[in-house]
DNA sequence: TTAATCTGGTGACACTAGTCACCGATTATG
DNA sequence: CATAATCGGTGACTAGTGTCACCAGATTAA
């Protein structure tokens, strides 16, 4: 048995005593560090990911500059852009971990095996795939009806939840390069909305109100 | 038998005999005319539609502006926005037929215990999911990276591709709708790329080059 | 300790896109 | 036929962002 059934247990109790067995003599538990790239070294080994633990960051680059889509939390998976990048083509998305992270991953074989025999594993990919794809529609929303500013209090407030805390410990430069623009432009919309009462600047780091 | 098995043979001949019988036991053919919204049916009787013919594009709105997310072809499906409209929330995303349309429709519950007997249609819907979520990620990366006329140009060429025609009937009106901006910007725009050679305007509309 | 680096701050400027106002030509409608 | 509506075209202006240059204070490295 490659997993201890009681680490299935803990993080996957909704998902029944068999398929927890199942993922118990199939799965493998991996912890990562916080910014670790999780895309790598999928593409040879085809295992799909469920995060037990922690928080995984997804975004899409080009050239120098970046954007930030969504976040994987616990008892999801990024299927998505591991099933792409196993398929062929160059992806365009990338995964990397923002706090140390516990993943189990399925063998992506043994895991069309089980969707036929277990009807709750189909539904929670299909939950799965279903929140990614509205996560993006908001971030595309968000990204042609929307603002700056409201851009830039909306990345803040979603990092505040993902973070659970209000204290944000970021750098200008940080926040611009997740939102694909640059420092200047971050240095001078956080004062507008800092203005605007919606925000505190300390030396750590900015503090949502 | 709801479907003539001969119609699910000629659009269909991918997924095998069994599922074809199953599609057209418990399956209902739809045929839209053009400009035709498909989403208001759906909320109520929980079926999943596969197009067969036709053409649907998908799109989100906000107050008076759209933009054009993806176009649904032939033996594609649109799971996404039917999945998310049946849910609950208020989907914000909008399907309209571009060309007549015929569809089969499957009652959601039935594709749920199909998935564990036919894995030629987990994998079908897998894919579609997929191709779904890249055409997003496309989109996306368009919107945040490119500049509107490289966008435009885009945009031409794909409306080019799903019409098969380099003959392009548009009014400058409806190309800013489905890309969300305003008239005389797109006047201005195609004006650029007729003078960089890319595309050509005639009085019944645009032709590509 | 000194030098290098990182950080936020800021003014000046350029560019893109959105808006407004208006026009002439064409097409549809009474 | 006359009138109205639609369509593309254009100039002028504005708002929002991105870019460049540079600065001062804090932190880190040599």
């Amino acid at each position: 048995m490659a997993v201890d059934i009681n680490i299935v247990k803990k993080y996957l109790s909704f998902i029944g005593p068999d398929l927890q067995q199942a993922f118990a003599q199939d799965g493998v538990i991996m912890d990562f560090d916080s910014a670790t790239e999780i895309l790598r070294e999928g593409q040879s080994v085809k295992m799909i990911p469920l995060v037990l633990e922690g928080l995984i960051k997804v975004f899409t680059r080009n050239e120098d500059r970046e954007l930030l889509l969504y976040y994987i939390e616990p008892s999801e998976s990024c299927v998505m852009s591991f099933l792409a990048g196993i398929k062929n083509k160059p992806s365009k998305i990338f995964a990397v971990t923002e706090k140390p992270t516990k993943v189990i991953l399925l063998p992506s074989h043994k895991v069309e095996l089980w969707t036929h025999e277990f009807p709750v594993l189909n539904t929670l990919f299909y939950d799965l795939y279903n929140a990614r794809y509205s996560e993006l529609i908001d971030t595309l929303n968000q990204l042609i009806f929307q603002k700056l500013d409201g851009r830039l209090y909306d990345y803040l407030k979603e990092k505040s939840r993902v973070q659970s805390t209000k204290q944000l410990n970021l750098r200008h430069r940080e926040i611009a390069q997740e939102m694909g623009t640059s420092r200047e432009v971050i240095t001078r919309v956080l004062k507008k909305l800092e203005k605007e009462g919606k925000i505190r600047q300390r030396d750590n780091g900015i503090e949502i109100i």
